[in-house]
DNA sequence: CTGGATTATGTTAGCGCTAACACGCCGCAC
DNA sequence: GTGCGGCGTGTTAGCGCTAACATAATCCAG
């Protein structure tokens, strides 16, 4: 100790210690304690215990602001996520997140409004950050319009988002889930199946319903009205009513939707899975314990967060930006699915 | 948005604009052009507008980094949530990071796997940002002991723990909840009451048991042992094959693990509520839907988000910290609590 | 032993912004 | 007219850090 604690504490008067405080306390230059904090090579073990130390009585944390615009890297990738406490939505934000850490970059997350301006606020808030690449959770056109707006020139990935839409897209293949799930209905029998989507402007309910469509038209079935539900057990339900007369099965485009669905259906006097079979996507955690326990389709949310950030970590690192990604989407077949009766 | 490598190349190359380029096109000093953007009184119309258009054509948008070094402060308050894709955790969270919004601050949010050290990482990098202000969910004592080592200095409020453990508590007095779902039950004509609770080391499950043990001791009911489940579905499940004897009704912890109980009950043989009697907590937005449709507790989160701001924002500002808040949960009566059959 | 690496450290100049002060210029009271 | 207090703008000095170069001490090949 170079001087008595007193002196010291009277100095920095409330302010935060700065590496200039800390190269005083350890007898050193400023740029010694920086070389110390970044793990430079050529520095004694001697000094280096003196300055870690000086670090310790301190409380001393550098400051990212001005590491930052000394740079102008900020070791930080932005997170832009709808603000739904639904489960798709959060563990894909959640898995994003993880990955980004892992690679050794700090995330930096915004949950907005996405139907409003307030997703732009928040977008914006990011790009001032000094991001270094951007992950969009993109559910429909009014997030990708906004983005377009903002002219980002930033590695951008899109998680939901088609390909071409922004940025690359990556992601579950979503009409593969439900083709599987409508494949799995035709091969129990069932003739008459019927779609609950999710609402038209979003990118997903697009194409779980085109993978729905296909399956249909690969199995030659009389094709029967889309009823468009909200992602909700709300709509959900509502759907029981209008369902088409003689459907023995519904793909719903997800798990609430499921719910809401079964639930309906059950309050008019038909049983899941005897008189119709549903299914959802998602596989939600209590999706085996739904009764009866729900067939689903099941994506993996991991892995789609660290294709994400390995995208963009390679194009951080100067490679070509990769083909489109598209994850397979798997089927978990449980009780409420059955072969038709008769 | 994959561009031709020529343009990366000149993207790489040209520096974003800084506020120096823009006073040098609107033919103004620099701090002028500070001036217009921070809506600084003494500026000529004229003088403004050709600043705006500068900006405009170059596209400025200015340095947060820089910004908050010169001024320290950086105008945001950072959020740390656990990384749970829970329908709790995410309300309160969205609910807090709208309300930070609307007081004029910017969120910076990490969800932080607070099991493990990387809680503390993330909120490392929170502190890093120079937030002015910390909101911390903060569901378990290994959170609050994290930040109670980094002796954060800084205004804080913890959702979910109890007072007096770390910054000002603020929160649903769960106790109360459950209390209100034993009293219906009570009412109902129940004798036997058992509480599924959530892990202990939880300070919502503690406190949630709290509510559900003193409404057993004011009704002088026979106290039954706690079966300690883990918030899911799955431990809901478990728990309906450990219950005791002659249980006509069952205090579940939150809305999963009642889903699980409840599937677990009717894989036994037995009817909710006809034979058990069936209470959740949270209300999930499913919970009307379930079969039999859930009696549940209902916490208003954005109340919640909105307090924990205003008590903020507030202590930014100067004032005095106000007392511990603690709002009201609500019941939500459906088809899963009827009287006993006997 | 001597010169050119090599190692360990210090010095200096910004990064882009804001705060504080400086400076003309104008209008108005006297 | 002279003085004086705004107004509108420019100038300067940091904020706390890193990068680049400068310097001093050490080492070893020749």
């Amino acid at each position: 100790m170079v001087e008595p604690a007193a002196n010291r504490t009277l100095a920095a008067t409330r302010r935060a210690p700065s590496m200039q405080d800390v190269a005083e306390i350890a007898g050193v230059s400023h740029q010694t304690v920086s070389r110390v904090l970044n793990g430079h090579a050529s520095i004694r073990p001697e000094t280096r215990e003196r300055v870690e130390a000086a670090i310790a009585e301190l409380g001393y944390r550098r400051n990212l602001a001005a590491r930052t615009l000394a740079t102008s890297r900020s070791r930080s990738i932005g997170v832009l996520s709808p603000a739904v406490p639904q489960f798709g939505v959060t563990s894909s934000l959640l898995a994003v997140e993880a990955a980004i850490r892992e690679a050794g970059y700090q995330p930096l997350v915004t949950a907005a409004a996405v139907e409003h301006a307030a997703s732009v606020d928040g977008l914006e808030f990011l790009l001032d950050q000094s991001i270094e690449a951007l992950v969009v959770i993109a559910p429909h056109a009014s997030v990708t319009r906004a983005i377009d707006e903002l002219k980002i020139d930033l590695p951008l990935v899109a998680l939901q988002a088609p390909d071409g839409v922004i940025g690359q897209a990556i992601g579950v293949d979503h009409s593969s889930g439900t083709r599987l799930a409508t494949e799995h209905l035709v091969a129990l029998g069932h003739r008459r199946i019927q779609h609950v989507s999710g609402p038209a402007h979003y990118f997903e309910a697009v194409s779980r319903r085109a993978g729905f469509d296909d399956a249909v038209r690969d199995a030659a079935l009389e094709p029967l009205p889309i009823i468009e539900g909200d992602w909700t057990a709300v709509g959900g339900h509502a759907a029981a009513a209008v369902l088409a007369p003689g459907v023995t099965a519904v793909v719903c485009a997800n798990d609430q939707t499921a719910i809401g669905l079964m639930a309906g259906l059950e309050a008019a006097g038909q049983r899941v899975p005897d008189d119709v079979s549903v299914t959802g996507f998602d596989d939600i955690p209590e999706a085996p314990y739904l009764r009866p326990g729900l067939t689903t389709v099941r994506q993996d949310f991991d892995a789609i967060g660290r294709a994400a950030v390995d995208a963009l970590v390679r194009r951080l690192a100067g490679s070509e930006a990769a083909a489109v990604e598209r994850l397979r989407a798997e089927l978990v077949v449980r009780a409420s699915t059955a072969p038709p009766r008769n």
